[in-house]
DNA sequence: CGACAATTGAGAACCGTTGTCAAACTGCGG
DNA sequence: CCGCAGTTTGACAACGGTTCTCAATTGTCG
């Protein structure tokens, strides 16, 4: 799945500023927690915008190539998205509620460079999210 | 659906050891990363049993949830699966040929117990990878 | 203004996973 | 050794999320 290519060969990049873009990144910023796409779509659709899903489908997998917003799995394996604060953060997810808290972790950077760099690796990325009951579900 | 009970207060065990089981089982001795349920099923069927998918499927998440195999989600959220043979640990994986190293922190499960704990998160559980270009693909 | 590529949307297609339910099987008590 | 009751199985339908199709629209740029 890495065919979310939308520059042409030629090198021409035109990504257009539509109103449906504009829908999705107006419900992007309406919430802070991590949510499926198609409760994006339930969103933007409430504040009275029309949408298709497959639109929303391809505007958050643009945002997400731009690094424009975040992209992980839940524990069911679908895909949920959040608009993203720049710097470089985990999360810690309710399993049941879906909130979200920001942590951040320089030990954790910090090892895992070591490690990949130990290996030989390079250009090194990762991800780690933390999942669990909040207090307010328990 | 949390509850999968299988044993009686007895101790006695009310999952019988079948031919189906058994066939499952030898297919994860087969290899040591990890492999999807449908990839689990053909091993399965070549090495000349037969079992249907859903018994598969059945059986993985019974070992699961016996601890007795490691799944996890690939990128495109499938569930894998692999024989645990002991501790936790995560993967370093190269994003150009796949060759995957297996690591473990100790550091990193203690650091994000204690993240989540301090948040208050209960049955915390987490999901690690690294990701980065190996020596070879450089 | 006009041509043209990018974009959209409705619905079908896909595909992994789970549910259904009658038939087969297992262990146990009699 | 036999039959009962509960477990397990398998073929297949159902499901739900995600992607694809393709004709119709809509920005963009010359």
């Amino acid at each position: 799945m890495t065919s979310t290519d939308q520059s042409g060969p030629a090198g021409r990049s035109a990504v257009r500023p539509t109103r449906q873009r504009r829908a999705v990144a107006a419900a992007l910023a309406g919430f802070d927690d991590f949510r499926s796409a198609q409760e994006i779509h339930d969103l933007i659709t409430e504040q009275g915008d029309s949408v298709g899903l497959a639109t929303v489908y391809r505007t958050l997998a643009a945002l997400a190539d731009a690094g424009e917003v975040d992209m992980l799995r839940n524990e069911d394996g679908e895909a949920i998205w959040r608009s993203c604060s720049d710097a470089h953060h985990h999360h810690l997810v309710c399993r049941a509620c879906g909130a979200t808290v920001e942590v951040e972790g320089p030990a954790v950077e910090r090892w895992t460079n070591a490690i990949a760099t130990e290996h030989g690796f390079a250009d090194i990325s990762h991800t780690l999210e933390i999942f669990g009951t909040c207090p307010a579900c328990r």
